[in-house]
DNA sequence: TTCATTATTAATACCTCGTTATAACCTTAT
DNA sequence: ATAAGGTTATAACGAGGTATTAATAATGAA
C-alpha cells in the first residue's frame, strides 16, 4: 500500500515540476525526489515524459514558431485593423497558456492580446500603454479562440483612450480600458531613454 | 584569394542559416554548406556560434522566461511571500521582451509579474484575476531587473484587493491594483467549467 | 508463513551531438 | 620549393540520455 501511493504522488510531484521548470535534467529531479536517476527514468518512462534534449527542443521550436507571446508584435492574429478607429484580433488559446491547477487559461495572456491590440489600433505602430482598467468576466479554456476588438474611443495629441472586448462566441470573457501614448520615431526616443541607464 | 572570400561567404551563409533555423546541427550545416563537419566548427568556434544543445537550451529558457509556457506559476522569481498579506518577486528582464522598434520592454511582462504575484499573495496560491487597475509609470529598460511588491490591501470573503509596486532600483515603473478571487478546489472547479464546453 | 508481485536501485553497453588535440592534406602566393 | 592558410581526418573524451538485465527490498495474496 505504502509504495503504491508513494509512486503515486512521486509522479504527480515529477509532473509539477517538470510543468514549473522542463529544463531539469534527471539528476536534478532524482536528488529534488529523494530517489535515484533510474526511478526517475522509470517514471519518465511510465508518463511518457521525453528527455531533457527533447523538451528543450520542442520548447525552442515552439518558441521559434511564433507560439511565444514573445515574439509577436501583437499577441493573437491581426483579423483586421483601422488604425486610429478600431482593430479586431483573434487568439487561439492552448495548454501551455493555462493554469497548473486549474482548467483555464492565465489571465495575463488575454491580457496581452488586448493590450497589445490597443496599442496597434491606437497609432499605427509606435505606441505604448500608459495605464489600463481590466476586467476577467468570465473563464477561458484552453482551446477556446479569443476575438478582441479594439475601439479607440477618444484621442488627445499623443494620447489614446481605448476600450477592447473580448469574446469566446457570444460569450464576454474581458473588457479593458486602455490609455495609449504614441511614441516619437524610435531613434530619438531609444536615446533619450539612455538617460535611465547608469 | 579565393579561398579567404569562401571563407567568408561561408560564415555569413552559416550565420544566416543559424539565424533562420538556429536548430540545425553540425552535420546538416555541414551538407547545406558542402564541407565537412570539422570545418562548420571551426566557423563556429570562430564566429563564436554556441553549439546546437547550447542554442536550444537558449531559446527554451528565453521562452520559458518569457510568459510563454505558462510555465512558471509567478511570472518572475519569487524573493518572499506571506500569504495572505505580502510579497515579492523578481523578474531579470532581456532582450526577448522588448518591443521590436523601440528599447523598451512591453507591458505585459510588467503586467504578468505584477498580476502573477498578486494571484499568488492574496491566497494560497488558487486564485485569479477578476480585475485590476494599472499604471506603467515609467519605462522599462531590456535588462533591468524588476522587484514588484504586492501587498493586500482588503479581503472580503473570497475576493482580495491587492496593490502592487513594480520598481527598478528606486524608480517606480508599475502601480496596479487587482481583484483576485480566491477559487475552490481545482476538481470541482473544473467540472463546473466544462458546463461552458459545447 | 511462504511465495509471487511490484518497486527500486545498480551495472553495463550503446547513442547523439558535441568537445579538444594532433596530424595530414591541399592550394596558392611568394 | 616552401611556408602559410584553409580544410579534413582521426582519436579520445563528456553530458545526458536509452535499453537491457540483474539484484534487492517491500508488499499482497494464498
Amino acid at each position: 500500500m505504502k509504495k503504491r501511493t508513494l509512486k503515486k504522488n512521486r509522479h504527480e510531484l515529477l509532473l509539477n515540476l517538470l510543468d514549473e521548470n522542463p529544463l531539469l535534467t534527471d539528476e536534478e529531479l532524482a536528488s529534488k525526489l529523494q530517489v535515484s536517476v533510474q526511478t526517475i527514468r522509470l517514471d519518465r518512462l511510465a508518463l511518457g515524459l521525453p528527455e531533457l534534449k527533447e523538451r528543450a527542443m520542442r520548447l525552442a521550436s515552439q518558441a521559434l514558431n511564433g507560439l511565444n507571446p514573445a515574439s509577436q508584435e501583437v499577441v493573437g492574429e491581426l483579423l483586421f485593423s483601422e488604425p486610429g478607429s478600431e482593430a479586431l484580433s483573434r487568439l487561439v488559446t492552448d495548454e501551455s497558456m493555462k493554469l497548473s491547477r486549474y482548467n483555464m487559461v492565465r489571465g495575463h495572456f488575454i491580457f496581452a492580446q488586448a493590450n497589445s491590440l490597443a496599442v496597434a489600433t491606437a497609432e499605427a505602430a509606435d505606441a505604448i500603454t500608459a495605464s489600463a482598467k481590466v476586467d476577467f468576466v468570465s473563464p477561458v479554456l484552453p482551446g477556446e479562440t479569443l476575438i478582441a476588438r479594439a475601439l479607440v474611443e477618444r484621442k488627445d495629441g499623443k494620447k489614446s483612450w481605448v476600450n477592447v472586448r473580448t469574446k469566446v462566441e457570444q460569450r464576454e470573457v474581458f473588457r479593458g480600458r486602455f490609455l495609449v501614448i504614441g511614441l516619437e520615431d524610435p531613434e530619438s526616443f531609444n536615446k533619450s531613454l539612455h538617460k535611465l541607464e547608469q
